[in-house]
DNA sequence: TGTACATCAGTGAACGCGCGTTCACTGATGTAC
DNA sequence: TGTACATCAGTGAACGCGCGTTCACTGATGTAC
């Protein structure tokens, strides 16, 4: 044991034990602000709030965030760091001519939303209130908006007949999931599965784009 | 004058002066009201802004509101006694098999969604942060779900080969309106017009049910 | 290994800001005679 | 028509609640020698 802490010195940081216990009190906080939030709302989401359920003084929180939108933002930090490294899926159908890649990218999108649920829900209450959320939002919506008008001009190149223009399809399609997950996944009580209803969608989408079944 | 004022005393309020002043202030505040809820948001509109946008004081609210949240509840029945007279429209195709059937809903909803965007919007808002609010919301959209899904059960015994179950079909039609009426109103730089829109919502609904074009 | 001092996570009572809400007051409108 | 009093819409300063944020303090952890 001593033999090894000394073989690495430079990585056992001074003051390990309270630099552990730091991290933890974070972890618990943010830990306890998704289960708050789930519960009431950013919105409605007090700071004392937060603290109790992670069993801490109210002082405390500002050990580690300014205020609760640093929170968010660390949150959403943590989101955007998973769902990069989760971009590194097999190499998906570049368009939307089959009804296979449709429903891919359906999958892949409501598998997003469920795991993202809470913290997606929380950065949309934010936006509200708080221009810094809103940018972020749009910024975060426009990168998929990118990617699906891309996925919809390939079809229409491979003679799919579009409803309009693939951009303002692109906006309508992502309209549809963006509010038909919040809603659903906010249901605790429906007990149809994520298998129907990801065919589902799938089904409409494809139709609504113009692909024959 | 004098005969007339005799001949209907009853209807002739006492005090109508007054009374015409009441009226006028009451409507200053809700039309103060929709103008700052459309520029900053329901959940962002102090009581002060909305009568200093009134150009009254800011006691004189309470004369008429007990809060901002009584305010929004007579801004929805006004909404709700305009949609109650607007549904005496001509009667229309009872399901969805055809595409006009579509079209003519995608046109009334959009036209709806239109004139009362700023209520809706606010709605919406205040239901995130109220019960009683997303109790209204939710009853109001239950409503137009239930109209969806019957026209989806009786466009499927026509023979439309719907892509899920009616009701979960309806939710995502819903959605999809919903989400994208919300954004796009919100948009002031797009010159998209509303033909082009519905055209393209139509379409894509129609496909997205099943029908063939 | 032991002791004295330093650092720092964590505490919770207290402070103070923002804003909703009240209320004593004003002046115009309405009523009584 | 005129006068005296009553009512009431509207005013805006002041009050107070809720909650975010601070800060003096505690005790455990870490460091120096």
């Amino acid at each position: 044991m001593a033999q090894r802490s000394a073989s690495r010195p430079v990585e056992t940081p001074k003051g390990g034990l309270r630099q552990a216990q730091a991290a933890e009190t974070e972890a618990a906080l943010k830990q306890a602000a998704l289960v708050v939030f789930a519960r009431v709302g950013y919105l409605n989401t007090k700071i004392v709030d937060i603290t109790r359920e992670a069993g801490r003084s109210a002082g405390s929180f500002y050990t580690y965030f300014p205020g609760k939108e640093a929170l968010l933002e660390a949150l959403l930090t943590d989101l955007l760091a998973e769902a990069d490294v989760a971009t590194t899926e097999p190499a998906h159908s570049a368009d939307f001519s089959s009804r296979a890649a449709v429903r891919w990218h359906v999958a892949v999108y409501w598998e997003f939303a469920r795991r993202n649920q809470v913290v997606m829900t929380a950065l949309r209450q934010a936006a509200i209130v708080e221009d810094g959320f809103a940018q972020r939002l749009e910024e975060l919506g426009r990168a998929d908006l990118e990617h699906l008008a891309d996925h919809l001009r390939l079809a229409q190149r491979q003679g799919v007949r579009l409803p309009g223009d693939p951009y303002l399809v692109a906006v309508a399609i992502a309209a549809l999931f963006n509010q038909f997950a919040e809603q659903w996944l906010n249901r605790t009580d429906d007990p149809t599965d994520d298998e129907t209803l990801i065919e589902m969608l799938t089904s409409f989408v494809a139709g609504g784009i113009g692909l024959r079944d």
